[in-house]
RNA sequence: GGCCCCGUAGCUCAGCUGGAUAGAGCAACCGCCUCCUAAGCGGUAGGCCGGGCGUUCGAAUCGCCCCGGGGCCGCCA
C-alpha cells in the first residue's frame, strides 16, 4: 500500500519535471509516514519541504504542483490535501484497506513473513551462561529477547541459527569441581573448609549427592587433582542438562551448543592467534602475549596468553568469533548482559584487525531485571547463592507472563518485573489483556458456529458491509503488521511487536464492546466475522512469533 | 579519571533513524454487565520531554557542554 503510493508520488514528481512545473530535475527520496493524528490522513509526505531548497520555491507551491500531477493516484486516494508548512496528506479509499483482509486470510500463518532478509545467514548467540549453576532471572531476559529476535529475523527472511556457547574450558570448571568435591567429602562425613570463591549454592550439594548416588564415594579415592576434575566434568554435565531443560520449558531450543573446549581440542585458538601474529597484531610483554586492540579503537591492549602460559577467556573468544564467520555467517549477533558492554570495543577491534567490518558483529545489550513483588524489591544475594532462578519465576508466574514481561521493554533499559502483577488475572496484567482478545474472538467463532455460521471464506464476503470507522481502523492496523515485523527485526527490537499487539488488542476490545459481530443481518455478520478472524490471525501470528501462546479459551 | 546506558504525566515506559496539537498502561476521579467471556469498555484530570547552547524551514529525536541515576574499566569468567 505504502509502496504503491510512494510509486505514485515518484511518478508525479517526474511528471512535474516533464511539464516544467518543477525544474531542478533532482529526484528526492520520498519518505512516507503514518501521521500521529488521524486528521492528517492515512499517510503523509514531507517531500515538498525537502525539495524546497533545490527548487527555490515555497514548499506549499511545490506541493500544489505535485498534487495536481498526482490526480487521485490511480484511484488509490479518496482525498489529498496540503497542510501545515507543506505536508501532503493522503486519505486512502476504503477499498484499499479492505484488501488486507483477503491477504491475511489467504496467507494465514504466513501473514507477516517477508523475504527482505533474502536468506542471508545470520547467527545469534545468546544465554551462554556458564554451566556452573542454574539460570537466573537475568539469563531469562536474555533468553527471551534472543529467541524473539531470532524469530523476528527468521520471519523477515534471514537464515537464522541459534547458538549457545558453553564455557567449559576456564578456571570456573576447576572451581566447580572443587566445590562439588568438597560437598561430596562433606556428605561422607569429612569436615571441610569451603573456600570463599567457591560456588556456595545449595544446588552444589544436590549435584554432590547425585554423584554419590551414581558412583558412590569411589571418586574421592583418586588423586586430588583427578578427583576434582571428575567432579567438575560430572557437575557440568548435570548443570548443563538442567539449563537445557529450563530453557526447553521456557520454550527455547538452540540449533547448536558450541563447546569452548572444542576450540582447544581442535587447536582453533592457536590457529587464530597465529593469524593475528602474522598480521603483526600481537606482541610480548611481561611474559604475556598481547593483542594490540588499541590499534583499532580499544582503549587498552588486551592479554591473550598469560605469563604462566594459559590462555585468557579473550583468546578463546577471538577464536570463537573468527570461526563464526568461517562457518559462513554474514552477520553475527551476540546477546550480552549489560555488565559486559566494556567488551564490545575489543571484539570489534578483533574483527577489524582480521579484516572484517565491525558492523558484521552486532552486540545486543540486556539490561538488569529488578525483581519486585507487589512493588517491593525481592532481594537477591548472589554471593550467598540465593539468587532467584528462572525456573522459580516461570513456575510462579507462568511461561507466557514471564516472556511477555521480558519483552515488554527495550532490551537496553532496565526492567521492573513485578511477580505479583505478572501473576494477577486482571486487566492490570498486559499479558492476559492481549491473549484475552484472541480468546474472545475464538469465543465469537464458537457462538457463530452454534448459529450455523462458519468463519467466512475469502471471496464470499461482502466487505462493503464494513462501514464503521472502527472497522476501517482495524484493517489499517492489520495492514501495518508486516512492516512492524521487518522494522522490529532490523532494529533487533522485539518490544515493538508487544506494543503492536497491545494496540491491536485495544482496538479490538473497544470494537467488541461497542458493536456486536453477530447481528440480525446475515451479510453484516459474515463481514464482521471475516474482519475479526483476520484480527485473530494476526494476534496469533504475533503471539507465536514472540513465543507466547494464543489461547482459545481463558 | 576514561568509556557505555538512562533521564518524557505521581509510577512504569513507548515515541517508528528530524515533522504537524508529545502517547500508552498503572495509580486518582466519574461512569458501563437482562447484550457474542467485565481477564473487558467509555470519560475526566495529569507535561519546561533533566538544564543550556548549537545544527535547520522544523529537535523529545542529531552535535557539544553541564546536572542527576546506574554500570563497566583484571594476566576473573
Amino acid at each position: 500500500m505504502k509502496q504503491r503510493l510512494g510509486d505514485q508520488i515518484q511518478k508525479a514528481i517526474e511528471t512535474c519535471f516533464r511539464t516544467g512545473s518543477l525544474d531542478s530535475g533532482q529526484l528526492p527520496d520520498v519518505h512516507l509516514e503514518i501521521p500521529a493524528h488521524a486528521e492528517h490522513g492515512d499517510f503523509a509526505t514531507n517531500v515538498a519541504m525537502t525539495m524546497a531548497k533545490q527548487e527555490r520555491k515555497a514548499p506549499r507551491k511545490i506541493a500544489e504542483a505535485l498534487v495536481a500531477a498526482l490526480g487521485d493516484g490511480e484511484g488509490l486516494c479518496s482525498k489529498i490535501e496540503i497542510a501545515g508548512p507543506g505536508f501532503i496528506n493522503f486519505y486512502l479509499a476504503p477499498g484499499c484497506w479492505y484488501g488486507v483482509l483477503d491477504q491475511v486470510m489467504r496467507q494465514g500463518a504466513d501473514y507477516g513473513k517477508s523475504d527482505v532478509g533474502a536468506g542471508v545467514p545470520i547467527q545469534i548467540e545468546f544465554v551462554s551462561a556458564n554451566p556452573t549453576g542454574p539460570l537466573h532471572i537475568g539469563h531469562g531476559r536474555g533468553a527471551a529477547v534472543g529467541d524473539a529476535v531470532a524469530s523476528l529475523l527468521t520471519a523477515a527472511g534471514y537464515d537464522v541459527q541459534r547458538e549457545y556457547y558453553v564455557n567449559d574450558a576456564g578456571n570456573q570448571v576447576g572451581l566447580l569441581g572443587r566445590s562439588i568435591w568438597l560437598r561430596l567429602k562433606e556428605l561422607r562425613g569429612d569436615t571441610i573448609d569451603f573456600p570463599e570463591d567457591g560456588y556456595r549454592g545449595d544446588y552444589i550439594k544436590d549435584v554432590a549427592a547425585s554423584l554419590r548416588d551414581d558412583q558412590g564415594y569411589g571418586v574421592l579415592d583418586l588423586a586430588e587433582d583427578e578427583s576434582i576434575e571428575v567432579c567438575g566434568l560430572y557437575g557440568m554435565k548435570v548443570l548443563l542438562g538442567m539449563i537445557e531443560k529450563d530453557l526447553q520449558e521456557f520454550g527455547i531450543r538452540f540449533d547448536n551448543w558450541y563447546s569452548e573446549k572444542s576450540l582447544y581440542t581442535r587447536d582453533m585458538v592457536n590457529t587464530e592467534l597465529a593469524k593475528l601474529a602474522q598480521k603483526g597484531l600481537t606482541f610480548k610483554e611481561d611474559g604475556a602475549l598481547w593483542f594490540r586492540t588499541t590499534e583499532y579503537g580499544d582503549d587498552k591492549d588486551r592479554v591473550l596468553i598469560r605469563s604462566d602460559g594459559t590462555p585468557t577467556y579473550f583468546a578463546s573468544d577471538v577464536a570463537y568469533h573468527m570461526e563464526k564467520f568461517e562457518r559462513g555467517f554474514k552477520k553475527v549477533i551476540d546477546v550480552w548482559g549489560a555488565d559486559h558492554h566494556g567488551y564490545v570495543p575489543r571484539m570489534k577491534a578483533v574483527l577489524k584487525g582480521l579484516g572484517h567490518s565491525p558492523e558484521d558483529l552486532e552486540v545486543l545489550m540486556i539490561q538488569m531485571v529488578n525483581l519486585l513483588r507487589g512493588g517491593e524489591p525481592v532481594t537477591m544475594g548472589k554471593r550467598s547463592g540465593s539468587f532467584v532462578t528462572l525456573r522459580d519465576v516461570v513456575e510462579e508466574v507462568g511461561k507466557d507472563a514471564c516472556r511477555f514481561f521480558f519483552l515488554m521493554r527495550r532490551a537496553d533499559s532496565q526492567l521492573d518485573f513485578d511477580l505479583a502483577l505478572a501473576k494477577e488475572q486482571s486487566n492490570d496484567n498486559p499479558v492476559y489483556y492481549v491473549q484475552y482478545a484472541h480468546a474472545r474472538i475464538c469465543s465469537i467463532n464458537r457462538n457463530a458456529a452454534d448459529a450455523g455460521l462458519e468463519p467466512p471464506v475469502t471471496g464470499k464476503v461482502d466487505v462493503s458491509k464494513l462501514v464503521l470507522d472502527e472497522e476501517l481502523d482495524l484493517a489499517k492496523q492489520l495492514q501495518r503488521y508486516p512492516e512492524s515485523v521487518v522494522g522490529a527485526a532490523q532494529a533487533l527490537e522485539p518490544h515493538r511487536i508487544i506494543y503492536y499487539l497491545q494496540e491491536l488488542a485495544t482496538q479490538f476490545h473497544s470494537y467488541y464492546n461497542r458493536q456486536r459481530v453477530m447481528t440480525e443481518d446475515l451479510e453484516t455478520s459474515k463481514a464482521r466475522l471475516y474482519l475479526v478472524n483476520a484480527v485473530r490471525t494476526v494476534l496469533e501470528n504475533a503471539l507465536l512469533l514472540l513465543g507466547l501462546n494464543a489461547p482459545e479459551r481463558m
